[in-house]
DNA sequence: CTTGAGATGTTT
DNA sequence: AACATCTCAAGA
């Protein structure tokens, strides 16, 4: 499926993160095609954003991606043993993304629960290091560009507002208090709290 | 359904 | 010491 212009991320994060919502994320890594219906989002937003990886304009090899071009992956490393995936957003030189936390599975199953070992349908990918370990996606895909494979955003069927859920971000303890998680209320898929 | 602990390594 | 997490086991 066609990649979305890399124009969709050239905008606000918070206004990429619910356009996100309903569109396709494919990988094509280690060869099997997978898709997701993206059903889950987070905004991270500047060096205003204590939660952000470069809250007061902090930059290091880490999180040089996020001071990149619209469009490209940041993938990082947390916990000691996870891998995440966001999509930069804004402007090159300004650092913000969208965390990528939970999909619903669409294509490429067999390939998704092999990586996944013993995961249920809705425990494929409902979570941020449980999608990026469904889709193969780790370190070699830090600064990959959304719109070629093996990873790409293909246009589906947006959520409408009224299907939209928010609330804060899950895990975060400082700017614990921006509304900036985005969902589809009630898909199974989305990781808990649902509401 | 919920809670709690352990795994594991990079960054501060 | 904290961390944008997950899994399993145990309890309600």
């Amino acid at each position: 499926m066609r990649p979305l212009p890399l124009s969709f991320y050239a905008r606000p994060a918070a206004v990429v993160a619910r356009a996100l919502l309903g569109q396709r994320l494919i990988s094509t890594v280690g060869g099997a095609p997978c898709a997701l219906r993206i059903v889950e989002v987070e905004a991270y937003i500047g060096p205003d954003d204590p939660a952000c990886h470069a809250f007061e304009w902090h930059r290091s090899p880490r999180n040089e991606s996020l001071y990149g071009r619209p469009g490209l992956l940041y993938v990082y490393f947390t916990y000691g043993m996870h891998w995440c995936a966001n999509v930069v957003t804004e402007r090159e030189g300004f650092p913000a993304a969208v965390l990528l936390r939970a999909g619903e599975p669409l294509e490429g199953l067999a390939a998704m629960r092999r990586r996944r070992h013993r995961a249920k349908d809705t425990d494929l990918a409902s979570g941020p290091a449980k999608l990026a370990q469904a889709l193969g996606i780790s370190r070699a895909h830090d600064g990959h560009v959304l719109a070629r494979a093996p990873v790409w955003i293909a246009e589906g069927p947006p959520v409408l507002a009224h299907r939209r859920g928010t609330s804060v971000r899950i895990g975060v303890r400082l700017g614990a208090d921006r509304l900036l998680r985005y969902f589809e209320r009630g898909n199974p898929h989305v990781s808990p709290p649902r509401g």
